[in-house]
DNA sequence: CCCAAACTTAACCGTTTGGTTGAGCATTTG
DNA sequence: CAAATGCTCAACCAAACGGTTAAGTTTGGG
């Protein structure tokens, strides 16, 4: 019933981040903010399981959702990942990100590197 | 894509941090090397259920196991970490590690890890 | 050898997750 | 007002998850 109160934010960013489908969300925030429609159209499920998965986001505080008219706008919130990033740095031998993984990484993962793609800080 | 022979990699490491018992898990072996028994001997659940847990982390490369004798030894293996971390990165206004939160959140997470429970080798 | 210790595996169970479809609500447009 | 758009909610389903207990396997020792 209740059991999401049991959940620490930490447990919520997590299990929000093991979805891929939420993953790949995230990185297209992160070039724009978006209209659920828009989020929902490349992937291959119906809108309502979109719907749902910006529902996790929203509730681990990953993305924002803010409504205008009948749009519902996300935006990334990526203060959200900094308690997991610090947790798991606790772990780090490597210190801080190696920038190389880091920009081969995103090579890969976005196609197009988002030095200049980052959605107004607001 | 070869993208998606990470991306499950990814899946596993996320999926296993998602549990908080796992993430404590990987908190005692920040420590030092354990035994199965000695993982399990905190927790409120059967030994069975952690040797789960270690075959989770095991598979996501997150610790590894190597049986002496009749004793397993699970060793933290944080540089599985990076691919995560560097992803999270990808998202990163906030640039390296607030290192204030890091020493709070480390006398939080680690504070009452146990501390009787070393082996003998190192 | 035989038993205990240290784990793992199997079978099972309730809950959660991620998906579906269809109805419903709010808002914009005609 | 009526209809279309944008999105959520409800009901439902299969699969995965985390837990249990019980049995099995391997290793070490009296």
């Amino acid at each position: 019933m209740a059991a999401d109160a049991d959940l620490s934010a930490l447990d919520r960013v997590f299990a929000a981040l093991t979805d891929p489908t939420r993953r790949a969300i995230l990185s297209m925030l992160l070039e724009d903010d978006m209209a659920v429609t828009d989020v929902a159209e490349p992937f291959d499920v119906s809108l309502a399981a979109i719907s749902k998965h910006l529902t996790v986001l929203t509730q681990a505080g990953l993305i924002s959702q803010e409504k205008r008219g009948r749009v519902k706008w996300c935006k990334l919130e990526p203060d959200a990942l900094r308690d997991a990033s610090v947790w798991m740095q606790s772990f780090g031998q490597f210190e801080a990100v190696n920038l190389d993984a880091f920009e081969a990484f995103l090579e890969k993962e976005l196609g197009d590197a988002p030095d200049d793609t980052r959605p107004s800080g607001g």
